[in-house]
Order: C-alpha cells, then structure tokens, then sequence
RNA sequence: GUCCCCAUCGUCUAGCCUGGCCUAGGACAACAGCCUUUCGAGCUGUUGACGGGGGUUCGAAUCCCCCUGGGGACGCCA
C-alpha cells in the first residue's frame, strides 16, 4: 500500500516554525515511504479564510522546498463532496438539526464549568420531536447538523507514537459537522470535523500526522470514518513545540513568517529543515548535522519524540553553520550575493568590486551562522567616514595619540611599498616607531580608520583583500578630517 | 472541573519496549585554558540530568501504583 500523507493547513495566517514542523514530518514520512506528499487548503470557515494566506501557504511551502505530490485541494471548491457524505449520514440516521442557539450554548457551557461538570454538548436536540422541529423552523431559527456520538463503547485511536489511546465515549457529546446559515450567504458550512473525514477518506490518505492538539478531536473523527465508511488512517500526533520560555510557541515566534528565516534572517532550507527535523526526532545514533536526503533515509514517525520540545535559536544557528561550511565555495558565493541582493539597502557591500567581494565572502565564510551576518562581517567593504563612524569608534579615534599614529600611517606609504599582509607588518613596524604607541593604542585606531569599525575580520586579513591605495587613502582621509 | 498526552544535564536528545554492559552517552549553550595585538572562528578541557514517594526484583533511568509538575482538549475555529 502507498503511503500518502497530507498537510492541511487552513489559510487564516502565515507559515512559522510549528506549522512547518508538521508538514515537514508528513513529507519526511511519505517520502520515506516512496508515497505521497498532498496538500489540502481547508478553507472551510469563510469568516477567517483568506485568498492571500493560501498563496502565502504555496509560496512558502515552495520556498523551503517542501514540494507536495498533489493538489493543492481547496475544500471551499467542492461543497457537492461535502453534502453528499451528510446526505449518506443522514440516510442512515446518524444525523440530527440542532436548534440551539450560539448563546445558549455559550451560557450552558459557563454554567457547567461552574459547577464543576464537563462543559460538553448535552444532546438535547437529539430527541426533538417532528412537531418541536417544526415549531423551530417556523419561528425561523436555522439549525446545525450534529453527529450522533455512540456512546455505548470506547473510542480507539490508534497512534503510531503514543500507541492505542483509548477515549469515553460520555465525555464526547454530539459535536456539529454542519454550521448554521443565519444570512443564508453560504449554501453549505461544515465544520472541521466533517471536511477533513470526508477529504481524508476519499483521498485515500493513510497517516495522518498532525499536533498533538489535535488528540482529543481524533476520536471523534474515528466515529466519522467509521460511519461513512472509510477505513480508518493511521493516527501520529506530534508533540508540540514551545517557546523558549517552555510555554507555548509564544507570538514572537507564530509572528515570523517561515520564509522569513530564509529570505530575512539568511538560513540555508537544508539547515532549517535538519533544526526542525531534530525537534521531536532523532535517528538514534548520535548524528545531527544531516542532509535532507539522509533525513528522509532515516525517518521514521515511530521514533518521534512524546513530549514537546522547546525552540532554540543557538543549535539552529550551529546547525546552520555546519551546513554553510559544507557548501561548496561556488554554491556558498551564489547564495551569498542571491542574500544581499535580496537586502538591497546593503549597496554599500554589493557595490564592492566583484573580486574583493569574492575574496571577501571566502574571508568569513566560517565565522558566521547564517547570511544575516554577512552585513556586520563585511562592513569594512564601504569606505567609512568620520562623521557617520558609531560614538564607540569615534572615540577610538579621539583619543590621545590616535591622531599620531593615523599620520604616521599616511605617512608610511610613501616609504613602504608591497600589498597584503607584508604591507601590514611593514606599516605597524613603521608607525609604532614613528608614534610610540603600542597595543590596542596602536592597532585600534587603524583598524578604526580602514574598516570604520572596533570588531571585524583580521586586519592583515583585510590587508588581503583591499588593495594598497584604498588602503592609504583611507588612512589619509581619516587623519585629514579628525585634523577639522 | 472532566478527559487525554507527557516528564533524563539550562536546551535538543540517546538509553526505557526486551531490567544488570549506565560510576547515564552525544550535541548546543555556558565556563576555563590555548591560539588570535579586536570580534568571531578554531583547538583542549570543565561544570551539569534520571521530578518526588511507594512497591516488584538479587538488581530499576528502565516494570507497576500514587503524587507533583507541564501541555492539550472540552467552539456553529481549524
């Protein structure tokens, strides 16, 4: 049997790290397999389903190279499908119009809570008689659909990482598969629990992979399935992932959109996705830093993790950077310049010339975590002014003697010659004659001078890759202006 | 409140099913030293965990029970 997965988000807002974990795993389990990939858009609520969420969902879905097999399917499109599964349910009797109002339902479910009862749906409706049915009608209230919950024998389900979880049926209570239509808008509104059955089931999915969230509803959907005569999936509930804090993904974190981590922040796809992989799974032989296709040669939903796992942004980082440094240097540079183009207010890097650029990015290329840093690593590329220096280096250069040794500096080229970093050590050996200075006192305000910064790459590093009259035309362009 | 899930270093995890090889392994972080006349990177090392209590057993991180703690659900949202 062909294993065929699903993700099926619902396009009320952006992709982030939680949601992307679940389809992630659905597409390591499918492909695993040789199966499936499919993507469902369940759209169903109206209210809050947007147009743009779903392109958003494609789109970054793509973008982090999650390529699905089929769809995607929008369950707003094919309402036919929908009302010919309640009309089945119907027949058999499975179904019934419940006339109670949102209020009501509220007020009883706060009633409940108060007396310390389970807030559950009571059934009342269930055993309305023709004439009461009737009577509702006339008076114009629109009914839901509720399914009629078995309560006469537990509910299994069956799931691949907690194992067979078994639920009161009592505790259930008939839940609404169609909504109300008040407004008479929308010719047909069902709710969650009926779309995704229906969808599962004639889709032919056989795992469903999905947040631990989602627990308490799969018994209900057992019923489902079992009433309209689908076998039953296979049920694995992921853990959950939290915040740093250990609470909830907090909103910080929902906040950022998943292309964001790439486009913005610069991770490498085949990095992010190795983080989100290692959070709820592990291959059990002490390997972390994985390329996809080993992930998905070693994937398997039966050694996810039960418990939830926080999110944390320094092994993200790491594992990053490892796959950073395993980049090729061809592929690294491309991927570089794609970023900064990406940044465009960053001219003052890009408009480098192409080879400095170049031996610039294989200068620190092992010093950072993700494309993000490229902008402070490479900002000694820009020629720096004085009057736009930060109050730390401007400091720097006002101290005592610095105005010295950025003379002696300018100075010194016209007695040394060579480029690099025996240019370098011919320089320091000069002005540290000519000024007295020494230690930071002497290296810091050239370094100030030339890059525009305290921190950054070696200088003689720098020496490298910048050549001799940039070099000294810096230097004599800060020593003139701290001189005014 | 009720039901469900979960519980190993600060964090991600291995070990648990099939008790002894666990004086609990790896990784990230932290810290220290080295290197580097900056930051970073690198190298070496250190600190650091079986939530608590009862059982079962010759022996429990591993099996059972209770407690505690965390999470989820209880919608005409998904």
């Amino acid at each position: 049997m062909t294993v065929r997965t699903r993700f099926a988000p619902s396009p009320t807002g952006f992709l982030h790290i939680g949601n992307v974990r679940t389809a992630l795993f659905n597409y390591l389990y499918a492909k695993h397999h040789k199966g499936k990939f499919i993507l469902r858009i369940e759209d169903t609520d109206p209210e809050r389903s947007k147009q743009e969420y779903a392109d958003a969902i494609l789109y970054d879905l793509e973008k982090i190279g999650l390529q699905w097999d089929e769809g995607p399917v929008y369950q707003s499109k094919q309402p036919d499908v929908y009302l010919e599964s309640l009309n089945q349910l119907r027949k058999q009797d499975k179904v019934y119009p419940c006339y109670c109002t949102p209020d009501e339902l509220v007020a009883r479910r706060k009633e409940a809570l108060m007396m310390k009862r389970p807030p559950r749906y009571d059934n009342r409706c269930r055993h309305l008689t023709r004439e009461e049915i009737q009577k509702k009608e006339q008076a114009g209230i629109r009914p839901t659909i509720r399914f009629k919950v078995d309560d006469t024998k537990p509910v299994l389900v069956d799931d691949l990482i907690r194992g067979q979880v078994s639920f009161d049926p009592q505790e259930i209570g008939d839940f609404v598969i169609m909504r109300s239509d008040p407004a008479g808008k929308h010719d047909f509104l069902p709710t969650f629990h009926l779309s995704v059955c229906v969808d599962d089931g004639r889709m032919g999915i056989t795992h469903i992979v999905r947040g631990e969230d989602h627990l308490s509803n799969s018994p209900r959907h057992v019923l489902l399935f079992q009433a309209l005569g689908f076998v039953v999936p296979q049920f694995a509930h992921l853990s959950l992932i939290h915040g740093p804090g250990g609470e909830p993904l907090s909103k910080r974190l929902t906040a950022i959109r998943i292309r964001d981590f790439v486009e913005q922040k610069g991770y490498l796809v085949e990095g992010l996705l190795n983080y989100l992989a290692l959070l709820g799974w592990s291959p059990k032989d002490n390997r972390e830093v994985m390329s996809l296709n080993e992930i998905i040669e070693a994937f398997d939903l039966r050694n996810a993790t039960k418990h939830s796992a926080i999110f944390n942004e320094d092994k993200l980082n790491w594992i990053n950077s490892e796959h950073l440094r395993a980049l090729s240097e061809d592929v690294y540079q491309e991927k570089a310049i794609e970023f900064l183009k990406a940044k465009d207010r960053q001219a003052g890097i890009l408009s480098a010339e192409p080879a400095r650029l170049k031996k610039s990015l294989s200068l620190i290329k092992t010093d950072m975590t993700k494309f993000e840093d490229l902008i402070e690593r490479l900002s000694f590329l820009p020629e720096p002014a004085f009057k736009t220096l930060p109050a730390e280096e401007k400091k720097m250069l006002t101290q005592p003697g610095a105005q010295k040794v950025l003379d002696s500096a300018a100075q010194a080229f016209n007695e040394i010659s060579g480029e690099g970093e025996p240019l370098y050590q011919a320089l320091i050996d000069h002005v540290k004659a000519a000024s007295q200075q020494k230690g930071k006192a002497l290296f810091m305000p050239i370094r100030v001078a030339v890059t525009g910064h305290l921190h950054g790459p070696e200088m003689k590093k720098i020496f490298e890759v910048l050549d001799r009259a940039t070099i000294q035309n810096r230097l004599t362009q800060m020593s003139q202006a701290l001189k005014s």
